[in-house]
DNA sequence: GCGACAG
DNA sequence: ATCTTGTCGC
């Protein structure tokens, strides 16, 4: 599996992926989280474009404690379009996470999985690449739909295409708007709705995603060093 | 045709 | 993703 950097090609390796067989998998405990994030230059006007300087960070975690990181400093494959997010991310993210050293048990991105037009978003491609499992979260859905979930922490509703769930709700925290969680490759929705509440510390997202969006934008700040990557 | 559309 | 403005709450 790989990263194709041509929108036809993309397409046919979504379709493969979506029809591709996977073992699921089942989390140890305790578990090592593995996080990516990339972020882009400030100042960018509406989708970007190829060229965008970009930092890629991957963090690796068990409980609250940090166990490596890796930042990179490269740039955008592509710009962005809503279906296609692998074009402009995808090389950058796996390339943070091999630069992390050790081989956390997951990887958690801020992609979706089976919520996409060809059943194939970026968190099931990046996983099928590292041969990780993968969970996704989003703050939104990408196509699929399905009612809110209930109001108290933990309480999840199912979001479908087509009747199929593809991805759930997961209320994270009381009163707040709840993330989508995503399962990507290797993993169920129940299995990342289990990890991703395993994840998750006082914030509304998982604190493995959040570290490594704060470090992602202190080393486009220039004060967290990065290594030339991407 | 027009708007919406993970990040 | 990024920017901007405004509001609410600790």
């Amino acid at each position: 599996m790989w990263w194709p950097d041509a929108v036809e090609d993309l397409v046919a390796v979504q379709q493969r992926l979506a029809v591709e067989n996977m073992e699921f998998w089942r989390p140890p405990d305790p578990v090592t989280f593995g996080a990516c994030w990339v972020c882009f230059e400030r100042g960018l006007t509406g989708r970007g474009a190829p060229g965008d300087r970009a930092w890629a960070v991957a963090i690796s975690m068990r409980h609250r404690e940090l166990l490596a990181t890796a930042v990179l400093a490269g740039a955008a494959e592509g710009a962005y379009q809503p279906g296609l997010m692998a074009l402009r991310e995808g090389p950058l993210l796996e390339g943070s996470v091999r630069a992390l050293g050790s081989t956390p048990d997951l990887v958690l991105v801020n992609a979706t999985g089976r919520d996409h037009p060809r059943r194939a978003g970026l968190a099931l491609h990046l996983g099928a690449v590292l041969d990780l499992p993968t969970v996704g979260v989003t703050h939104r859905p990408l196509i699929a739909e399905g009612r809110l979930p209930g109001a108290t922490r933990g309480a999840t509703s199912p979001l479908a295409i087509d009747g199929d769930v593809v991805a759930a709700w997961l209320r994270s925290r009381a009163g707040v708007r709840p993330v989508v969680v995503h399962p990507g490759w290797r993993t169920d929705v129940e299995t990342a709705v289990e990890l991703v509440g395993r994840s998750l510390e006082c914030a509304r997202t998982p604190e493995p995603l959040r570290r490594a969006r704060r470090l992602a934008r202190l080393a486009r700040a220039g004060l967290v060093p990065a290594k030339r990557g991407g």
